[in-house]
DNA sequence: CCATCTTTTTGATCTTGATCAAGGTCGACC
DNA sequence: GGTCGACCTTGATCAAGATCAAAAAGATGG
């Protein structure tokens, strides 16, 4: 197991030392497709890091609506960020896409164990600060940028470097939660950019024929984040 | 300045050797009403505590329209989680909404301090912790519920302990643009409740007439979520 | 107290995306 | 190979909220 614990960035710095006893209360656990780890409320005694498969996090509303809110595969840790409240209980359900093994660790340990590694404090604040920043964008889509601006985004985002084609491989429903589209309105969309000559879709299978245009609609009030903005100078400090 | 810096959460597990470090590197500023503090993309190299006097977070996408993240008031600090990356740039831009005092410190000089408290490392990231969740409850509000809704749930969360009114000391359209409802539909949102017998408006000031009501129109799915931190301490009942 | 500017409200209309209800498609399993 | 069930697509309709334009209500300053 201390192979795997070595991959997680979040371990990385730790010495022989702390990452043998880290592993002493690290359990390695497995779950089938569907199944659930943990509710959304319960008190969250653990955090994860992902070995193999992907588990998808998600919001439940009263009235049974779900939102997913971060798909996590391997090598990516979860729920760390509880481990530095009172009485933490988890703020969404986590479930299994595909079978997954994972492992698990104890919050109060790690955190025991963190005081003796500032530099792990770092990374993990670190970590923490690029999700804060990941949720803003978030925000920021919903509030500012239509359904298919959200869709022409996600496909850019999982576009593999000089390629045109994703293979989209998570359940269509999946994907339209993440972005907070119904499933019906998503396959419109694909729909249109199709005959737009924009996309060709092919199963599950992506080609993007006019990156331009797709990129054109996912900047439609989208920000084009570097600092494309004009700055009016006067900055104090 | 030093008797400010005490005042901060995040300085409270300080030495006074400590202290004076920091507020060697701090700086006192002030603004006034509708100057730009930092520009989204700027170099972070500053995070700031609010003296007095609120500030609005935003996000500018590029067709110039604007949504609020946050509104930040005397005693809350800001952007202290952009310490931690490497050419961390401003996710949004800071504006005063009134003539505002705030102290600055220089990220890299509190980073290198931060190195020596631990303690204070976990402050830290209890506070980063609690923002995520946060914001993690805002996506779901924007995905899941109603601009209603949500203006329900702000009115309950900004009603003070047992009672039934609230002044709403923001710009209508501030309040707006933070709840992600364009300002037409705000009003229009106020008279219905209004017409409804829910609430009462006053000007500024809103009485909640029939709180039942209220609480049910902002639990339109909406998480029931028991635990409804809000970080200002002001637990009902 | 008036002139001007900003913010808020109101009214009419339009658009996006949700909803509801069938059909299709695909893969798993007997 | 046929049946079942899950998923995806399509069509018709609806509703929430956005947009546009203009009037009203506050501020602010002379």
């Amino acid at each position: 197991m201390i192979d795997a614990l070595r991959g997680a960035l979040l371990l990385s710095r730790l010495s022989d030392e702390q990452l043998e006893r880290v592993q002493r209360h690290a359990t390695r656990l497995r779950l089938q497709e569907g199944q659930l780890l943990f509710n959304q409320g319960d008190p969250a005694l653990h955090f994860y890091l992902v070995l193999s498969g992907r588990l998808r996090l998600f919001r439940l509303s009263v009235d049974g609506a779900e939102k997913v809110i971060e798909i996590i595969g391997p090598g990516e840790t979860f729920a760390e960020a509880l481990m530095f409240l009172a009485q933490a209980r988890y703020p969404v359900c986590a479930s299994a896409l595909e079978p997954v093994e994972l492992i698990s660790f104890d919050t109060r340990d790690f955190a025991q164990m963190l005081q003796e590694s500032v530099e792990t404090c770092f990374l993990i604040m670190g970590v923490l600060s690029q999700r804060l920043h990941g949720l803003v964008q978030e925000i920021e889509n919903l509030s500012l940028h239509s359904a298919s601006s959200r869709f022409a985004c996600y496909l850019l985002s999982r576009l593999p470097p000089y390629k045109l084609a994703v293979e989209l491989d998570l359940r269509k429903g999946i994907i339209a939660s993440r972005l907070s589209i119904k499933p019906e309105t998503l396959s419109r969309i694909e729909k249109e950019l199709s005959t737009r000559g924009i996309i060709a879709v092919r199963g599950s299978r992506i080609h993007v024929l006019n990156l331009k245009g797709l990129e054109e609609i996912a900047a439609l009030g989208n920000p084009s984040d570097p600092g494309a903005l004009v700055s009016n100078g006067s900055t104090p400090n």
